[in-house]
DNA sequence: CTAACGTTTTTCCAACTGGTCAAATTTCCC
DNA sequence: GGGAAATTTGACCAGTTGGAAAAACGTTAG
């Protein structure tokens, strides 16, 4: 009997040397439950359907991850580093006009190229984070304590206009991010010309606008 | 053997006379099925849990509502009337400055107020909307249109700046929703001081000074 | 080539799922 | 207070769910 499967769950602290059959169908697993999960949520998936979406049985894929939950958690462990990424890169040291701009594009671009990414997340944020509240509480609240308190700075010297740093990072967020989750309802009602490809482009133009100036005309 | 049921279900043009009970245990369960939803999804919802959370059983349940989809259909078709009205009063005669500023001030009211909602929506629109595609692209589309279109005016007008009316739309929406739909993340990066029910007032003064004035401080 | 190990399939299970049905109980109107 | 209608309950069902076990099949290093 194999006991591979069982070590890699009960001992992931020391991993065993991993096959060539094992990383790839690993992968094609996680590629299968980003789909289900981020569709349907932790609960509303199942494992047949991602099974299925992985080409292969149940127990098959049960070989490689013993619970369901182990599938959605390295999921989410994946996600979150890369997601924190762009916020890291926001960099004291340059110009806080560029700097914001370049974090926009980074996070729509995101949007884009990872919809079921950001989808996941906004699954796991609605469902009350029951597994990530811990790295939101952490690594997050940490990562963004920090870049905040740059914004606080490029404030104090003027060359940033005096705001709330967090709700300035939480509007990025839920801007950029909409575009992934709300993908249908943009698409619904931009209707079939404009919801094209080309709706990133005028998202991104619009934003970078909204974000350096605002609606109001200014006074002359 | 009653027939009420089976008649609501299958008659719903031409419904019968309810009963006080009626009245008053769908409200229960419906109050109870917009928690559950609006956590799990309607995959991941289970009519079990609705009937717990609505103190009954489960076949008591189902002598209301004979499905769960049901349920969901109904609670969805409510929120979507009160969800679309604030965008109604939006008024092409007004100030658009304050238009606006209202528009955006309700909508934040809204996530404050009825987070379960915005989480059922953002639970629709994470699954693609399979409920609700034909109001997005029929009501809400329409909605849009016009909408854009009074916005439009007021930016040839000179009185707004230009920029992509739609994409405003989209912006004010995600930006608000944000704090109904995301509320775990907002309050883990807040911590403990900044997340209480102050955030509301914060984020609301924040999105103002974001959509009147952006960020870039005036060349001066 | 073959034995050991890795992988896949088949079979199975207990718990849960949405939903039915008839009997028991309660409510309401006369 | 009695009877009809409305409501609630308990027992039940077929299909699905997450998961276990072990046998059958592949792969590969010596």
């Amino acid at each position: 009997m194999n006991e591979i499967g069982k070590l890699r769950a009960a001992d992931a602290a020391r991993p065993r040397a991993e096959t060539r059959i094992q990383r790839e169908k690993q992968e094609v697993i996680l590629a299968a439950a980003l789909d289900v999960f981020a569709q349907h949520g932790f609960r509303g998936a199942t494992i047949d359907q991602i099974a299925e979406a992985a080409g292969m049985s149940k127990p098959n894929l049960l070989y490689y991850f013993a619970r369901k939950e182990d599938i959605h958690k390295q999921l989410l462990a994946r996600l979150l580093t890369t997601w924190l990424a762009p916020l890291h890169e926001l960099n004291a040291a340059g110009d806080p006009i560029s700097e914001l701009r370049s974090y926009i594009r980074k996070k729509l671009e995101m949007a884009r190229d990872f919809p079921r990414e950001s989808r996941l997340f906004a699954n796991e944020m609605l469902q009350g984070a029951p597994h990530a509240i811990d790295v939101l509480e952490g690594e997050l609240k940490a990562l963004v304590d920090d870049k905040a308190g740059v914004l606080l700075r490029w404030m104090d010297e003027g060359r940033l206009n005096r705001t709330d740093p967090y709700h300035l990072i939480f509007s990025i967020w839920a801007t950029t991010q909409h575009y992934a989750d709300f993908d249908v309802q943009v698409r619904a009602v931009l209707g079939p010309e404009r919801g094209g490809e080309g709706r990133f482009e005028d998202a991104a133009r619009y934003l970078e606008h909204l974000f350096m100036d605002g609606l109001r005309p200014k006074a002359r």
